[in-house]
DNA sequence: GGTGGCTGATTGTCTGACAATCTGACATTG
DNA sequence: CAATGTCAGATTGTCAGACAATCAGCCACC
């Protein structure tokens, strides 16, 4: 077997050029509304046009992005009612994910649920912004991983990630963060005990109270 | 103002071509599984092979084709599991549409929706299979409008576009349209009553039944 | 029969080119 | 002065051609 092929990176040009578009996006580095020129891209992702243009079109599909025609691409700027529609539709999946867990999930995945509300709130406690958000990422990767669709997985991840441009404004007032956690904490115990109906209506509830806490701070 | 403009077709070979690929695949002139070379596409579709190769990345993204490193791109083929998972979150997001377009629609389209059910029904009493699907096809529009939630909208067509693959499979059983057209006057008579729980649950059963009825005919 | 290497074809990526279009500055006119 | 017309430069949309990396099938060889 050839551990090498494992080892190497085997991602292609145009998908690490992506990558590093996506991630440059979510981290905030591209505001939204920010104009991106094709020669720049190339420049600063040091590949060739061909491949910043391919890479343009997916995260255009992904809805990151936003091409204007002969104007050149920008990274989407959301408007207050998408953040509505997208907070209504995450409400619905995530109901849909935590009753698919509730009801799929192995022992071994619950448990590391619970385990990663714990780090929850151990990084709560310690008050490391930056470390909040990468649990929090962590456990809804974990909740989606174990809910047995990844259709709606994916949808999911999508769907966060067009709203994660807005991080730092929903960062603006994380006084919210001792409630998600009882909220968590009541979804996790919901599903702990197998009750499908129950954790689908808390995830309903707390994806909802997120979304007025996000809409509050837009003004 | 300029009418010229709006007049002129105004898309892009890129969009023209990507299009065209498209509606190729959910026509089912490619079947799934189909492998495709960007030779013959650049021939198809007479664009350069820029232009193919930035349409397959957006299509991919969508996730009617699977672009294999090295190999080139397929239309993606589907599997049992990932039906069923589709047709979960179909289903979870038709609620939310049946439960919007009772709530926000405008009474004019209810009045449409009503009037494409009634079309639908005359087009079961002729028999006139090619009409059906299309008919089919603008009552969801008409939902989707209505609804107030665009960005559900998007979903439920790609997730439709993805399914439409199969329609040949749930096309060889179509003994269950006087169920469906049973089903849909529920759903539209939730409606016009404004009762948006009755249509979202509604809705959600519907999508639940259209789902074991595809199963079932794949075996 | 299975293994290894060779050849042709295809993809991944780059470069350079040119027409169509947009942007901003400048000149013109009322 | 404001509104409008025009022009130059920059950018996007699209094409053609090139070459390395990789894959697929075939053939020789053990």
């Amino acid at each position: 077997m050839s551990l090498v092929k494992v080892a190497r990176e085997e991602t292609s040009l145009r998908q690490r050029a992506t990558q590093a578009l996506r991630t440059a996006i979510l981290d905030g580095v591209l505001a939204p509304g920010q104009k991106l020129s094709e020669r720049e891209l190339c420049e600063s992702l040091d590949v060739s046009r061909s491949c910043v243009r391919e890479s343009l079109q997916h995260l255009q599909a992904e809805g990151l992005i936003t091409i204007i025609p002969h104007r050149g691409p920008e990274v989407t700027s959301i408007s207050r009612d998408e953040v509505r529609e997208i907070y209504e539709v995450r409400a619905s999946l995530e109901s849909l994910a935590g009753r698919g867990f509730a009801m799929n999930a192995s022992d071994a995945q619950q448990a590391a649920l619970r385990a990663k509300l714990s780090e929850l709130a151990q990084a709560h406690a310690a008050g490391d912004r930056a470390r909040i958000l990468t649990i929090k990422n962590q456990f809804y990767d974990i909740l989606v991983e174990g809910c047995g669709n990844t259709v709606a997985g994916q949808m999911l991840k999508q769907l966060n990630n067009r709203v994660t441009v807005l991080r730092r404004i929903s960062m603006a007032q994380p006084g919210r963060l001792p409630e998600t956690l009882r909220e968590l904490d009541a979804i996790v115990t919901a599903i702990e005990q197998r009750d499908g109906e129950l954790a689908a209506r808390l995830c309903g509830e707390h994806v909802k109270q997120a979304a007025e806490n996000v809409l509050r701070s837009m003004g």
